[in-house]
RNA sequence: GGGCGAUUAGCUCAGUUGGGAGAGCAAUGCCCUUACAAGGCAUGGGUCACUGGUUCAAGUCCAGUAUCGCCCA
């Protein structure tokens, strides 16, 4: 093997060859009787992976390994999301860039262009993928605008809208002016914003009263219909049914009474827009009053209202309207006010509520049976708190706006005759058929909500709506794992549509991810300058590397100063590489539930160093094992043993963390007993076992069964490094295999589980420690052997001593192991317990006699907080007769052996002090 | 306004049926010991946010408070 590990090299042999050797597909093993399969949350097509998919990525990666060998029929689908909206925007951008709209160039041409900038950027993703050795099926790779998902997108529309539950309609929708296209509730994102709040003088017809209302957007004044008050509200009682001659416009509106009036708010009265205001439109509907629509397609003031306004912008036109009103005496005033400003989450600019015809999907009946099978646990969410948010949200939803005023995207199979007569079908010559030969038929313009297509994700993937081999094997999934952000837009939705169209739950579980934050805890995004591209973290970037990506291409090249200060401060010598494992281990050991992660570059190198280790060790058994047949009969030494039995309780742990998805527990597991039991004591005890001819078969035969389990157990964390390894001991045992991939999944043995090597071990262990202590705090070298003495020795401890006297001379490096009976004289010593057996290391020359009277101190109190502890405990009247009695009992075994301890060492201490 | 989460060592975090406070990193001391200095050995460091309650026993269960964060309106 070579002397250091270098990842870089590794993970590019095995990512070109397992793919080369087909290991990915979910064909391989499929007389397997269990089917295993995840699906990709589909990313969107031309972007790229930042932080936390690597991070969901590497979670289902180890889920898909995992039961990969366990030998499950195994399947990862992956694939891309069209991202209509988002899309469309950057090839929009690219043509603004060269001056020109996609009015310019036409729908067609415009899709066209679309098509080639997937084709050319699509392939970020699928290799970011790869790097980070991702083993979905590409083979099964599919996009949402594939021809088979777009047969699925037209059957489940057709069959909506055949039943009912989609139509069409003119509502009041979020409209984004800047896209010139509705978008869904969720994609309308609500912030605090400082406005103003003003107030306006409403005459009141006939009269030289007033009406004031206050007022957020004072434009929207000229579509108003009505002026509404509390009708308990004394102060205008006597208004209600008057009318007010609605100032710059020379309409009247009425004056209303409706409970839904705020009475505290601003003046009590509120203006009444229909066509501008959810609330404001429900109540015309209560009230019959007119829907005035005032604005155009990009929120300009349109020729509706006859004014001076007509053709300007909403928000020039709020100024010259507030001018206008302050001229003639209506402004009455104007105060600061912070309101809820809804933007939309791709352009940012200001949503307006806008009537238009649109296609809604009726969701209250598709929801009722997506809410049961969380509630019965067909679904479960984990964590478990997730399925309050996703009750909370379904039980209160509104219909779905799935039509999008865009042209990238699934089209809608809608026709329209010149009578405006409808007809939905699959194509133009069924809606032909549909309306009979000769009717002129025109295609709806729109297209859908993107979300819809994933919404069938989880089956139309697997080839519905044909009833295909791999949709009765693998539907319905085992498992999502995406984050709480798409519960919504996705997970409720894939939940809805399976039920009612594959006919079961789409994912049995629904595992949500904690956020990745960056080391200060905030939000990783491009604006604040502050993400990382795993990939950089894979290969390492330098700082002015790292600078340039994130200042280039910024919405507001303002903030480039001050990301640039923030970067250099963060990494001053930009970042190291650390390889894909290391990534992914560290991903794995960061997944605990419940909490967004700060992601923390020194946790990166802590598992660097862990596969750095790892290496090196497996570097040692080869050494070791080289050259030699390897005898797996051979009898094994109780060192053997123990670490066969801390194996056993290792995998034991790892199969429940697993199921558990706590994949962080798991991979502390393994890092726990790879390092620990591994390395620090077990390489190191076979190191004497292996220059001794009895022991030596014994210990190269474990040495190499250990390493090669635990390289399949950490295989699908760390998979690059444990196939390298992997195939190096193939090599050296000749073992032909093609790959670690395929391996089986070791089983727990419990005939391998043994207390007393464990017992034994223990034993060892707590002596080794002592003289190391002793070593230690004398600050004696560990390579100046020791004289040792034993004394008060019991039958199993002179077991113990017969046995391991090698190991111990070896490991606590001592020159000789005398014992000594109970009267016989000891030499002035230093002292550690073993149990009740006392070790004495001799102090001549080495050790200093004060410094050994403090360190005994020092364990002294120690000890006495403990016993002071225990005691108490056992003094309480309420312990003794309220707790159970194995709890009395363990806590009097306790105290006795402290006591014992602090007598022995008490002793001990009089000792030195005297001398 | 409603809901959710967090608060444990200097930092980042585990602690799942309530029963002697843990890890990694950082710090300190000693060691270039033939697998590994990306290492080994040892050491120090915590009133588990606060207040009350349940219990023989609370980091863990219950109620409330504070601070921070997120979601929905």
């Amino acid at each position: 093997m070579e002397k250091t590990y270098n990842p870089e090299q590794i993970e590019a042999k095995y990512r070109s060859l397992w793919e080369d050797k087909n290991l990915f597909s979910s064909d391989l093993n499929s007389t397997s009787e269990n089917a295993y399969c995840i699906m990709l949350p589909p990313p969107n097509v031309t972007g790229s992976l930042h932080m936390g998919h690597a991070f969901q990525h590497t979670i289902m990666d180890v889920l898909t390994r995992y039961h990969r060998g366990k030998g499950d029929q195994t399947l990862w689908q992956p694939g891309t999301d069209h991202a209509g909206i988002a899309t469309q925007m950057v090839v929009e951008r690219q043509l603004a860039a060269q001056g020109i709209t996609r009015h310019d160039i036409g729908r067609e041409k415009f899709i066209e262009k679309i098509w080639d900038w997937k084709e050319r950027s699509g392939g970020t993703i699928t290799s970011q993928m790869r790097r980070l050795g991702a083993s979905v099926d590409w083979e099964r790779e599919r996009f949402t605008m594939d021809e088979g998902l777009s047969d699925a997108v037209h059957k489940v529309f057709i069959q909506l809208y055949n039943e009912g539950l989609i139509y069409r309609g003119k509502r009041l929708v979020n409209w984004d002016p800047v896209l010139h296209t509705a978008v869904s509730d969720l994609e309308v994102i609500s912030t605090e914003e400082q406005g103003s709040l003003w107030h306006m003088r409403y005459p009141i017809t006939g009269t030289d009263e007033v009406m004031v209302v206050a007022t957020t957007r004072p434009e929207t004044m000229l579509g108003d219909s009505a002026v509404a008050v509390h009708p308990d509200d004394e102060r205008y009682t006597h208004f209600i049914g008057k009318t007010i001659d609605l100032p710059l416009t020379d309409r009247k509106i009425t004056i209303i009474a409706d409970d839904y009036v705020d009475m505290e708010f601003g003046t009590g009265c509120v203006k009444i827009t229909p066509a501008h205001d959810f609330n404001d439109y429900e109540m015309g509907q209560r009230h019959n009053l007119d829907v005035i629509n005032i604005l155009t397609d990009d929120a300009k003031i349109n020729d509706t209202v006859k004014s001076a306004y007509t053709g300007m912008d909403r928000f020039d036109a709020r100024k010259q309207i507030v001018k206008d009103l302050d001229d003639q005496g209506l402004l009455e005033k104007i105060e600061p006010h912070t309101l809820m400003v809804p933007r939309g989450d791709r352009t940012h600019s200001v949503i307006e509520p806008y009537m238009t015809d649109q296609w809604f999907v009726k969701v209250a009946p598709l929801a009722k049976p997506a809410i049961d099978a969380v509630k019965n646990g067909d679904i479960r969410f984990i964590p478990e708190n997730w399925n309050k948010t996703y009750f909370n949200w379904m039980n209160n939803i509104q219909d779905w706006c799935i039509s999008r005023q865009i042209w990238w995207g699934h089209r809608i199979p809608a026709w329209y005759d010149n009578e405006g007569n409808i007809y939905v079908a699959d194509s133009l010559e069924e809606a032909q058929a549909q309306a009979g030969e000769g009717v002129a038929l025109r295609q709806d313009e729109d297209v859908l909500d993107t979300w819809f297509s994933s919404a069938l994700w989880p089956f139309s993937t697997l080839g519905w709506p044909e009833q295909t081999p791999q949709l009765s094997r693998f539907y319905p999934t085992d498992v999502l794992v995406t984050g709480f952000d798409i519960i919504f837009f996705w997970v409720a939705r894939m939940i809805m549509f399976g039920l009612k169209f594959a006919g079961d739950v789409p994912f049995k579980d629904i595992y949500i991810t904690g956020l990745i934050k960056d080391g200060q805890g905030q939000k990783m995004s491009k604006s604040k300058g502050n993400v990382l591209d795993p990939i950089d973290l894979i290969d390492g970037i330098s700082l002015d590397d790292l600078l340039v990506k994130r200042t280039q291409g910024m919405m507001q090249p303002e903030m480039a100063k001050k990301i640039k200060k923030q970067t250099q401060d963060e990494f001053p010598d930009g970042i190291p590489s650390f390889g894909t494992d290391a990534l992914r281990f560290t991903f794995a050991a960061l997944a605990s539930f419940g909490r967004d992660i700060k992601f923390d570059l020194k946790r990166v190198e802590g598992y660097r160093n862990f596969c750095n280790k790892l290496w090196n060790a497996s570097r040692f058994v080869l050494m070791k094992l080289e050259g030699d047949n390897i005898d797996t009969k051979a009898s094994l030494s109780i060192s053997d043993e123990w670490i066969l039995s801390r194996l056993q309780a290792t995998k034991v742990n790892v199969e429940k963390h697993l199921k558990d998805y706590r994949l962080d527990l798991m991979s502390h597991e393994l890092y726990e007993f790879v390092w620990h039991d591994y390395c620090d004591w077990y390489l190191e005890l076979s190191k004497p076992l292996l220059v001794d001819d009895t022991t030596k078969a014994g210990t190269q035969a474990t040495l190499l069964k250990v390493l090669n389990e635990i390289l399949t157990l950490l295989h699908p964390i760390i998979p690059f490094i444990t196939e390298e390894i992997y195939e190096q001991c193939c090599a050296l045992t000749d073992k032909d295999s093609e790959s670690l991939m395929t391996q089986a999944y070791p089983e727990v043995e419990n005939d391998l589980i043994s207390t007393q090597a464990e017992e034994e071990m223990q034993w060892l262990q707590t002596f080794i420690l002592g003289i190391r202590q002793i070593r230690g705090e004398m600050n004696i070298p560990p390579s100046k052997p020791l004289p040792c003495f034993v004394q008060n020795i019991s039958n199993s401890d002179q077991h113990c001593l017969d046995t391991h006297s090698q190991v111990l001379n070896s490991l606590a490096k001592l020159e000789k192991i005398s014992q000594l009976n109970v009267n016989d004289e000891a030499p002035e010593s230093a002292t550690v317990l073993v149990g009740e057996m006392k070790i004495l290391i001799p102090l001549a020359g080495l050790i200093d006699k004060g410094q050994e009277a403090a360190r005994l101190n020092k364990e002294i109190e120690k000890l006495n907080k403990q016993r002071a502890q225990f005691a108490g405990k056992l003094n309480n009247e309420k312990f003794i007769s309220g707790a159970p009695e194995a709890v009395v009992n363990k806590e009097k075994e306790k105290l006795t052996s402290v006591e014992n301890a602090i007598a022995d060492l008490s002793t001990q201490l009089e000792k030195i002090a005297n001398l």
